[in-house]
RNA sequence: GCCGGGGUGGCGAAACUGGCUAGACGCAAGGGACUUAAAAUCCCUCGGGAGCAAUCCCAUCCGGGUUCGAUUCCCGGCCCCGGCACCA
């Protein structure tokens, strides 16, 4: 009876044990199917989450932060009484698995298998309401089949083509990447320095989308930061292209000088130029074509050809990190000259590298006065800086010591009929004159390329096409998918350009769809990008093995009611996903043009004050917590430290507070008194937080909601006093999305059988919650000086009366009142 | 350089559309009650300065401004974090 391991006394057997809690309801949840999701249920709501990379590491605190605030919004989803759906899965595919998989010596095909049962243990212990049966893991065959199949649809839809492109290539994980995967010229996961190399490599034509892609950022809910960083991806620019014709040195010989004919003859050289500022073309004193531009080759006299050709082999081999990162300007004169369509002048035409061959038409029109890259190239070369634009404080002669590239203020000067005209007219009127004589077109450009999907490596889903030598590019047909990725020992990637399935005879032979005749498979995979792409689709028919998604399933959860992840895929997954889904939407296949009508972006957890990282050894192991302090206050804390959208700082000291209230949450309710009645003051307060948790919540003000139930919580057991029962019971339900565990217990405690997920969030009593008598602020001369206790609806006669007859108060009131501000419910300010 | 987001006590942070004597809530610190003692719990103090005290003055990065009233709005500047960057 009294073994010496038995607890002590009937107070220890009570108290809150988070373990024991914990694992109790773990198994609860799955026994009674708590969060398996009905998909026919009323009202859907489909809270996403960004699922993880399964590392090796296991699951980080970021995680974990993210997953938990998803969580809160989906079980408060709940709570208000929506069939709520929240999926989580695993993004195992890429050059990150693989990488590591190399390092390991493990195959990534028994190396992530391993990470997602880590990943899945932890996840569960975290106390998320995912529904397990809709996971997606990308790398399992039964999924890619089916990112194939979204390569085929963009393929039939002439969305995917094959070309010849120099690319950046990553020397040390011997891939191709994409634009959006180089930072600075460096690779942003090796941090190797990226070199150019022209391989053939299969583009999706996201470009055709820019547009759309831009105009329905408006139209979406969306954090600001991360609109705002599409846009300036997307890089949508007004402007004009312009047509330069180039001299022929033959026919044109010895005519330097003389005023040449000013329509471009057909059957010369034209060389197009991209500006956003055709207003400043009187201006242009050169042209310049990028290294990579073919007219170089057709323009270069004789006599420069040497140095032309020389300048170009080393545009080619150089890298191109030097190539952005180093801003000194070079470049080398062709010997031709062009003709400026303005004014007839002849211009030289030069090659430099500042000019890239992937924006606009590779080609530019050189304005030094007006452009500060121009000006510095000007200044280094000799050539002619003329003055277009005059500042409010300048005219036509003040001499430019610096270029003027202010468009807002300044007037046209040395450009003849459009002299005075203010820049903003004149980019549309230059743009006119020079259209109706054939020398300009008005264009818009982006700054977003299209997505090379290509990459030369093992670990992702190979891309469905066989090259047959009879019928060319076939795709794979739909019923031959999945494409299965092989098994094999070697899939190292080395420096040929061609990828690890290229070596594997058995992968690489495939008989032609079409004739059947013998022919070679793509032995390239396609990007991880694209896996994340279409992901939220698949989840809630993920059963479904026939097709992708179902269409009425998705019709009934598309699009996504809210989705909540890191800002650091502001501009990649989240523009790829907006893409891959307007797609699906042209072919009828889902219900919206945007998947996401609510996206939010969460901040960063660091660590006292500093970024988590491992060299720093400041990382934070997200199973040490939860064992020490339970899951629930552990997720309760990483809500508390700080706002979610902008992150916090975890300090270990801290957590204390956070499971303090949930001791105290404990104690409330395991001691609460039935008897008697709830006493006014503290349902008042009770009502009060009600509201403004249920405030704080859908806006994911979690820390000041956490903080309101603690004020709360405080009220509740001033003074050592014992809480009734109606006072402790809607609080369990405020706690639950916070911390799932505990309320679930309590409420049981409380005596219900059922989930307190089920049970509805508590309704506010307005009558309940409303202050009778009003504390109204006093302000003299605009400072505040105390309160007045007055009835609600008071008038400003009867509220000044009242502080006439506060003594504190009228001593301030040192004259007859000159004006009195009386705003209802709040203040009175008497200036006196 | 451009575009976002910030700068409030010893620390993490509150303050709805300009208004409840700025600092809620939590941590840390100090004091007290209970205890043989400790833990736990509960109570009090906790931006700076002056004063025995009631109270007064100063204080939200810095300098101006608008207003009866500014952490909040406007102008100028400094600093930190994140993104983009030779994009014509």
């Amino acid at each position: 009876m009294t073994a010496p391991d038995m607890p002590a006394g009937p107070e220890e057997v009570l108290a809150y044990d988070p373990t024991a809690v914990e694992a109790k309801w773990r198994a609860r949840w799955v026994e009674r199917g708590t969060n398996a999701t009905d998909l026919q249920g009323e009202r859907p709501y489909y809270q996403l989450m960004m699922f993880p990379y399964p590392s090796a590491e296991g699951l980080h605190i970021g995680n974990l932060y993210a997953f938990t605030g998803n969580d809160i919004h989906g079980r408060f989803q709940r709570l208000q009484g929506h069939t709520v759906l929240e999926p989580l899965g695993y993004d195992a595919f890429g050059i990150h698995s693989e990488n590591f998989a190399l390092k390991m010596g493990v195959h990534p095909m028994e190396l992530i298998p391993r990470n997602v049962a880590n990943f899945r243990r932890q996840l569960d212990r975290a106390g998320l309401m995912v529904d397990w049966r809709r996971s997606v893991d990308t790398t399992d065959p039964a999924y890619y089949k089916w990112t194939q199949w979204v390569f085929l649809k963009l393929y039939e839809r002439g969305l995917a083509y094959k070309k010849q492109a120099a690319v950046n290539w990553c020397p040390s994980c011997k891939t191709v990447l994409a634009n959006e995967q180089v930072e600075n010229g460096v690779c942003e996961r090796c941090k190797t320095t990226v070199e150019q190399r022209a391989l053939e490599q299969w583009f999706f034509r996201i470009t055709n989308y820019a547009e759309r892609l831009l105009k329905n950022l408006d139209t979406i809910d969306w954090s600001d930061s991360t609109r705002t960083a599409q846009r300036n991806w997307l890089g949508r620019s007004e402007g004009a292209e312009l047509r330069f014709r180039v001299l022929d040195p033959l026919t044109d010989a010895g005519s330097a000088g003389v005023q040449v004919s000013q329509e471009i003859t057909s059957g010369s050289t034209v060389i197009t130029v991209f500006t956003t500022r055709p207003d400043t073309i009187f201006g242009a004193t050169y042209l310049v074509l990028a290294p990579e531009h073919p007219a170089v080759e057709r323009v270069t006299t004789p006599d420069q050809r040497g140095a032309v050709e020389a300048y170009r082999e080393a545009a080619r081999r150089q890298d191109i990190v030097s190539r952005q990162v180093n801003k000194d300007k070079t470049g080398v004169f062709t010997g031709a000259y062009a003709v400026n369509p303005a004014n007839g002048e002849m211009i030289p035409v030069w090659t430099a590298d500042y000019v890239l061959m992937g924006y606009g038409t590779g080609a530019i029109m050189a304005v030094p006065g007006h452009d500060e890259r121009d000006f510095e190239f000007a200044q280094k070369f000799d050539l002619p800086i003329v003055r277009v634009v005059a500042g409010p404080d300048d005219d036509a002669n003040t001499p430019l010591t610096a270029c003027y590239a202010d468009d807002a203020a300044g007037r046209l000067v040395n450009s003849e009929q459009f002299n005075g005209v203010p820049v903003a007219d004149a980019k549309r009127q230059v743009t006119e004159w020079l259209t109706l004589r054939g020398a300009a077109k008005p264009v818009t450009t982006f700054r977003l390329r299209d997505w090379c999907v290509s990459r030369q490596r093992y670990w992702g889903p190979p891309i469905p096409i066989i090259y047959c030598d009879a019928c060319g590019t076939v795709p794979v047909p739909e019923k031959d998918l999945p494409v299965v990725l092989p098994n094999v020992p070697d899939y190292k990637p080395d420096d040929s350009g061609v990828g690890p399935l290229a070596r594997h005879e058995a992968f690489f032979h495939a008989p032609c769809p079409t004739c059947g005749k013998p022919a070679r498979r793509e032995t390239d995979v396609s990007d991880t990008f694209l896996d994340s792409a279409w992901y939220f689709l698949r989840y809630p028919s993920v059963p479904r093995d026939d097709v992708p998604f179902d269409a009425d399933i998705t019709k009934r959860w598309l699009p996504v009611s809210a989705y909540i992840g890191g800002n650091e895929h502001a501009v990649l997954h989240l523009l790829y996903a907006r893409f891959i889904n307007m797609v699906m939407f042209d072919a009828g296949l889902v219900p919206t043009e945007e998947p996401f009508h609510k996206f939010r972006a969460h901040g960063m957890i660091i660590r006292d004050g500093a970024k988590m990282s491992k060299s720093r050894g400041n990382v934070v192991n997200p199973d040490a917590y939860m064992d020490q302090w339970g899951a629930d206050t552990v997720r309760t804390y990483l809500m508390f430290i700080g706002p979610f959208e902008e992150g916090g700082d975890f300090r270990d000291q801290s957590i204390s507070g956070v499971r303090r209230f949930l001791d105290r949450l404990w104690a409330s309710v395991r001691d609460a008194r039935r008897d008697g009645a709830p006493d006014a003051d503290v349902m008042k307060k009770l009502h009060q937080t009600i509201r403004k948790v249920g405030a704080d919540l859908p806006a994911l003000s979690y820390n000041t909601a956490i903080a309101a139930m603690m004020e709360y919580m405080n009220v509740l057991r001033r003074g050592e006093r014992v809480p009734h029962e109606f006072e402790v019971k809607p609080l369990v339900a405020l706690v639950a999305p916070f911390a799932p565990h505990i309320a679930e217990e309590l409420w049981e405690m409380l005596g219900h059988r059922d989930s307190v997920f089920d049970a509805g969030w508590p309704a506010v009593n307005e009558e309940l919650a409303r202050d009778d008598a009003l504390e109204l602020v006093v302000q003299i001369n605009g400072k505040t000086r105390g309160k007045v206790s007055v009835p609600r609806d008071v008038t400003q006669e009867a509220a000044l009366a009242a502080v006439q007859g506060d003594a504190g108060l009228a001593k301030f009131l040192t004259g007859a009142p000159k004006k009195v501000i009386y705003v209802p419910g709040r203040l009175l300010n008497i200036v006196v």
